[in-house]
DNA sequence: CTTGACCTTCCAGTAACTAGAATCTTTATA
DNA sequence: TATAAAGATTCTAGTTACTGGAAGGTCAAG
């Protein structure tokens, strides 16, 4: 099979799956004419990899669910180790975000929206403002 | 006041002030020794920045409430318009984090997490698992 | 006069691709 | 059979918002 046939069996994009292979993360055969060369256990891996990464996970992490993945004697729990870190990644995300919704929420509640100049929200920005602001947390 | 007094007194490092003078952000004013020198309201220019920033808003966006800050004639639509964007990108993400969570703690309540290969979450990567998955979205 | 703290510029690296250019190879059509 | 289109290859560079580090200039103190 063809990267085409395989970016169209895997919903990656040929260029991805090239990326992938310059990454060493999964690397196909070649034919004679260069041409890469996909199996199903190469299109199998491929989507395993597009579903990670669908939820989120990085590379490396893929990285490691993939050679555990092919490992039969892994322990679930290493699987399980790496996703809960995710998981808590993720959970981090979401109340950091929260937070800033809430701020911007505030500020956008009590800003007319008209013609005149007047603004909470550049108060806030221009540190005029104390009850709502300095709660927001860093964006990594 | 040199760059690292700058940084003291808005949080932001010597390094993001240069930066932010690379992209054509805030400049500050040279002094005959070649040092960038800065005055007060550098210094709020770049404290508006600095908590702009920290409620996620991008460096366009910054750029943008730059401009809007030092237009005594602006109308609070236009920052209100750029608020209001920002909040619905961020409300965007946080509903697509709550789904990943959603799916990834389902898988992980179901892995016993132990010396054993058998993972639920290996099967709803690899596809074998069809209840739970096809309804993560994609990441942008 | 030297040490150390501070400043300067420039280059490279981060994450995970994506776009585009220049150049094959294969396939389909006239 | 000639050729054009589709699809393959590699390589470089751009994206976001910085951060780290190197090589070197400047300044105040001892």
């Amino acid at each position: 099979m063809n990267i085409g046939d395989a970016a169209k069996a895997t919903g990656l994009s040929s260029k991805t799956i090239r990326y992938y292979e310059s990454i060493d993360l999964i690397a196909a055969d070649r034919m004679e004419n260069g041409y890469r060369s996909y199996t199903e256990a190469h299109v199998h891996k491929l989507r395993f990899v597009q579903r990670a990464r669908g939820l989120g996970f990085s590379i490396d992490d893929c990285r490691a669910l993939l050679s555990l993945y092919e490992d039969k004697h892994r322990a679930s729990a290493e699987v399980k180790n790496i996703a809960q870190k995710h998981l808590e990644d993720i959970e981090g995300k979401i109340s950091e975000l929260q937070d800033l919704q809430e701020t911007l929420s505030h500020l956008i509640e009590h800003c007319a929206g008209d013609h005149r100049p007047d603004c909470p929200i550049m108060d806030g920005l221009s540190g005029e403002q104390h009850e709502v602001f300095g709660k927001a947390p860093k964006l990594q």
